[in-house]
DNA sequence: CAAGAAAATTTTTGATCAAGTTTAGGGCAT
DNA sequence: ATGCCCTAAACTTGATCAAAAATTTTCTTG
């Protein structure tokens, strides 16, 4: 071909911003977070064709994701071909506890001597958000919000395979954070961030875990009661 | 809800010959198979269309089943579209041996009750045939059923959750197993099987977490010492 | 004649493949 | 050693085929 001085034509493209994300990535990054903050209902179908619609993207990158995410725990094979939001059961929600506790407190104790002042200052700064979306009682900023606080502390402990697992677990019960805030409202959600950060702030490994302990079987503990009392009102899987 | 809801969906036939398993299952499962019994060695590179020629498979199925595997921890993203099998450096194995510690008798001791005189049974025999297999030096035939017995027990404590993580865990040091055995050979390869059964026999939970305990931990020992001696002798990994 | 269920048809959805487009990495010339 | 170009591989799309759900039709029975 010619083009001795022909300029190429996507040459200044290529800087940071540019970034070229996978399509595949995108719709991942998108359904993992609209599961992970229950915008999908446990329960609800998720369909091929109806994300290749709604989403504008080819077929096999939605693909791609959906086997993703169903290899996490996100979404749940439905026996023949459909694949839907999963809805724990107590034996899966006694199973999430076991895990988070045995993980997520062994995550803290290594993020507490990497963690940084600004660290904490950041962590603190989320929590302060955190109260205000309680104190004005919004439920998406408020599982925003404390996923992010989570997400932040480990991802301090530079511990890559724990990380992934627990990531992995948060997917399985955040759909269910949503059914539990609609139930108890955000006002009675306690938690024991304040208690993580002035443990952080001293750096104190013990007391660090056992925050986080307590953050964890709290909440989990939540879950496990609205879960139960759903199953036992009415399986209401109303659109 | 509509009560009517007559079974009107007449059984297909599928339940026992004709076992549609799609390709897109069929291509994980291989792979999978091949990658936790180390048949590709860390730092191998994975393309699609190898995988493509070598099994005759469409793009879209293979496609699916390296996200699968990559999401798992199986794979690894290199960067820039390449996907290799991961090698783990020892913060890795580290990690690897807190979860395992962590979960692995958690599942061991809720197997304890629920495993049937004939499960305990079946563990003793692939525990023969692991150690005939040790005798005769058969790394693969070892791999196999030192999988197999830790799976099987794994399996009777029907928690799928945990189950889950767990067999993630497997598929990220499994490849440095077959590594390890070229090392040190099949004969140095301790483990705790006997003592696992017998506590099986007793019901005695804590001697049956205590025993997985002790053979995990001292398997992942093996793991890191010859994985430090690498690091030491031949820094083969590519720039 | 009406009502309900079984069967057949339609339609929606999932699975697979093949072709076109884009990009990264290696080879070659200067 | 540096920069351009070319090849091979990844990414994406659209089309095609098969399977399952929804709908309609028809047949049987009270």
């Amino acid at each position: 071909m010619s083009g001795v001085s022909a300029p190429r034509q996507v040459d200044v493209y290529r800087d940071e911003i540019s970034q070229r994300i996978p399509v595949h990535q995108q719709v991942y990054e998108d359904l993992r977070s609209r599961i992970l903050f229950g915008e999908l209902a446990p329960g609800q179908p998720v369909t091929i064709q109806g994300l290749v619609e709604t989403l504008g993207a080819g077929m096999t990158p939605v693909r791609e994701a959906i086997r993703r995410l169903t290899s996490e725990g996100a979404l749940e094979f439905q026996g023949n071909r459909r694949v839907t939001v999963p809805t724990p059961n107590t034996a899966c929600i006694e199973e999430l506890i076991v895990a988070r506790r045995a993980l997520e407190p062994e995550l803290a104790r290594r993020a507490t001597h990497k963690a940084s002042p600004q660290d904490i200052d950041i962590l603190e700064g989320i929590d302060t958000a955190l109260d205000a979306a309680i104190a004005r009682g919004d439920v998406s900023a408020y599982l925003h919000l404390n996923y992010e606080f989570h997400s932040k502390l480990y991802t301090i402990a530079s511990t890559p395979v724990l990380l992934a697992i627990v990531e992995g677990l948060w997917l399985r019960f955040g759909p269910s954070l949503r059914v539990v805030c609609g139930r108890m409202g955000t006002q009675n959600l306690p938690d024991k961030h304040k208690e993580t950060v002035a443990a952080l702030r001293a750096e104190d490994e013990e007391a660090v875990a056992a925050a986080i302990r307590d953050d964890v079987v709290q909440g989990m503990e939540q879950v496990r009661e609205v879960l139960e009392s759903n199953a036992l009102t009415g399986e209401m899987i109303d659109t």
